[in-house]
DNA sequence: GCCAACGTTGGC
DNA sequence: GCCAACGTTGGC
């Protein structure tokens, strides 16, 4: 198998990276949450234990990649769709039939420089990596081995 | 807070 | 299956 590289976008607010290092039970971070079929297509069928993530901060004053995550858990039905209470909760979504995704992230290592939205858009090597294309909304996206290896040096990792 | 881009819903 | 209306995302 080869090791993927992914893109997972997380509200600033929500889960910062140095909240997952500091402040997740064991520097995990639970996905949950996800109730788009394309992203949850890439959780179910795409991800793999000990595939490298990029960490990207939205929603906040400097958007952008902070450091890199790591695939400890691979895809497991999304418990919140099947809470009743959750705001999650949908009620097509059943034990026998599952319709979202979870994966469980761990935090692996800070970028030194973090690497800014407007420097990601600046990089004309990075022109087709999807995170700087207009309008696009996908929390979580596939990256290429040839832009993670760029997005690394610029964060000086 | 604005609004462009996009996904989903639901009437027909 | 079309498409208008609506809701959400997320940079700015």
């Amino acid at each position: 198998m080869p090791v993927r590289y992914w893109l997972m976008k997380c509200e600033f607010s929500e889960c910062s990276f140095d909240d997952l290092k500091h402040n997740r039970p064991d520097s995990t971070g639970k996905w949950r949450g996800v109730r788009n079929y394309q992203a949850r297509n890439f959780i179910r069928d795409d991800m793999g234990m000990g595939d490298t993530v990029l960490f990207y901060q939205s929603n906040c004053d400097e958007p952008g990649i902070a450091g890199l995550a790591e695939i400890v858990r691979a895809a497991y039905p999304d418990p919140t769709a099947l809470d009743p209470n959750s705001n999650y909760y949908d009620d097509k979504s059943t034990p026998d039939a599952p319709r979202w995704f979870s994966v469980d992230v761990k935090w692996k290592k800070a970028f030194k420089t973090y690497v800014h939205l407007k420097d990601l858009k600046a990089n004309p090597e990075l022109g087709e990596m999807l995170v700087v294309r207009r309008g696009q909304r996908l929390s979580i996206q596939p990256v290429r081995k040839r832009e993670f290896e760029i997005v690394c040096k610029m964060g000086g990792v």
